[in-house]
DNA sequence: GGACGCTTGGAATACGTATGCATTGATCTG
DNA sequence: CAGATCAATGCATACGTATTCCAAGCGTCC
């Protein structure tokens, strides 16, 4: 039923050997022959069997992507991206949303059907990069940071990106802050944490454990967390969110409670997802490029898969920058 | 360098068919060889390779899902769950994601690399389905209809839905109502708004031209379109909207322009996305389940993998329900 | 004119798994 | 006890492509 390249050669008179050279490009084929296979090839409609050259390549040209959540309005933002990037390289995306990556591992990602991983999840304590390891599957890590010296990651400076707000909050005389950081277990979350933390403690502002909620970067994080910290004797007059999706959580209860923003609340959030720019929020964060992350994963994949990558490892980082909008006031 | 059916069988001291049988439980190997060829595939940490097997069986237990735009909100609640279900027949998903179709067409997807399509995208113009046909590559379309016979698809009652909304909005008195509706090549746009004008004609209200806007189902569709429609002479008081993603666009577009909502005017949405029911939008909309829409997608399509759909084709429609919240009111 | 190199294409094989068929030994039946 | 039946396993091959090795043809150079 299927048409192989035998089918072609018998068509075009020729050896498969010859029909898999010409289509291939091959300079040990004359033109005219060449130009014979072709319009075999055409005539039959023949399309070469992906199978059939992984077996023999061991190469499958495809990619896997790795993300927790897909309706995470994040995720998207960094799924497109790869996917476009992946295709301008030649790659197709093999895409895998799991809950807990411990899943994944179940999963034969390792049954040589991958040329490649992005890990795109958050959390630091999978055991999915030693098994990855173990089979020799190259891989790289979208926006984590492990801090090892041979990992491959594409990243951004989430410390840097915290401590230009603790900037901006202190300046705007804000003292009584809080934070809703990620989940520990998330470099991301970490290292804006840190980032925050070290500047608000250079402008002699403290955190204290009551103005800090940690959870998963999601919606809900940020919509149960508002009412809590309000619930404190001292509430506070401003409120750093480890993303912006959290932040919107955050706005969204603020509705609900009542709360004027920025008059009653400062929020800030960070990603600058397109929706922060939406009417209803205005959210002030701090921008870094999405796109550029996830093409630099891709580029970045795609050496080490051909091995010009740097074998000691490559660590490339993105800058940040400051968004102000509407979700940010001085305090009166 | 990787591991071989070869070397499993070599350590358990037994024939390579004998390990791919023994691994596949088949009911011809004693138990007592499954145990040993257990043992030894463990110890040599031995994974199956997908492109042999595929090979071999001629199925690779990968299904393409076709769609247009992640970053349109709409698209990861369906790719979301479409992926778990996916997962739990057994098969993986390769994510496709392509402006215009005829890109899609021009990928591969003919190489037998693929088990089965969802078709997700919107435009009723693509030729990848009769290529599709050509190739025996089963597919499903997911939320278009496309009425011909043969086809199978997994879609909502959009005509039902677009109706419930005519209903409520005549019944709340308002006659000055607009639509903003999806291109006219989606099964799915041509569908509400055929329901919605066949109930609006039958409540005696009329549906002029100059309050009628068509766009691609995404957000600024809407945020563009409200400007236009409140500059006519008589603008509405109310606009439904093609679906939640565009109803949020217009929302924005009302904040933007100083517009109360719903005192000034009633949007109304249609799928209820979970972001319809963030506390700034609170969209009053027409729900369907969309998860079963994407699950429901899944087990048919691995029905048509299997033999085991109605060869003459099946279509499995989803009810809609009105879902009241904020963005409605009587016209006073 | 013969050795040689270059071009072109065919034959053969590798890749890893699944499976039809053959083989072997054992158990059962009359 | 001979022959039939059956369970368990090995042998051989198919799947479709890429590629290595080899052969043939042809021109070139000295």
């Amino acid at each position: 039923m299927t048409i192989t390249s035998h089918d072609v050669a018998r068509l075009a008179g020729v050896s498969q050997a010859t029909v898999s050279r010409a289509l291939r490009d091959d300079h040990r084929v004359s033109a005219a022959t060449r130009e014979k296979v072709r319009r075999a090839a055409q005539a039959l409609n023949y399309v070469p069997s992906e199978a059939g050259r992984t077996l023999s390549t061991r190469s499958t040209r495809r990619i896997g992507v790795i993300v927790t959540d897909l309706t995470n309005p994040f995720y998207p933002h960094v799924v497109a991206p790869l996917h476009d990037e992946l295709h301008a390289l030649g790659y197709r995306m093999m895409l895998i949303t799991e809950r807990s990556d411990e899943a994944v591992a179940g999963e034969n990602l390792l049954d040589q059907s991958l040329d490649g991983v992005v890990l795109a999840t958050a959390t630091t304590e999978s055991r999915l990069p030693a098994q990855l390891d173990r089979r020799g599957i190259p891989y790289v890590f979208l926006n984590r940071d492990t801090g090892q010296p041979g990992d491959y990651a594409s990243v951004v400076d989430n410390e840097g990106g915290g401590r230009l707000v603790a900037g901006v909050l202190a300046e705007l005389g804000h003292r009584r802050i809080a934070g809703i950081f990620g989940s520990p277990n998330t470099t991301t979350g970490r290292d804006r944490e840190l980032g925050f933390r070290l500047a608000l403690a250079e402008a002699g502002i403290g955190l204290p454990d009551s103005r800090v909620v940690r959870g998963a970067f999601e919606y809900d994080t940020g919509y149960e967390a508002l009412p809590r910290l309000l619930a404190a004797d001292e509430p506070p007059t401003a409120v750093f969110c480890g993303n912006d999706v959290v932040a919107i959580g955050v706005l969204n209860a603020a509705v609900a409670a009542g709360l004027r923003v920025p008059d009653d609340l400062t929020v800030i959030g960070f990603d600058d997802l397109p929706m922060a720019g939406w009417e209803v929020f205005r959210l002030t964060t701090v921008r870094h490029d999405l796109r550029e992350l996830a093409r630099q994963a891709a580029r970045l994949l795609v050496r080490r898969i051909t091995g010009e990558a740097d074998p000691a490892g490559e660590r490339l980082i993105l800058p940040t920058e400051f968004v102000p909008r509407a979700t940010h006031a001085r305090l009166t």
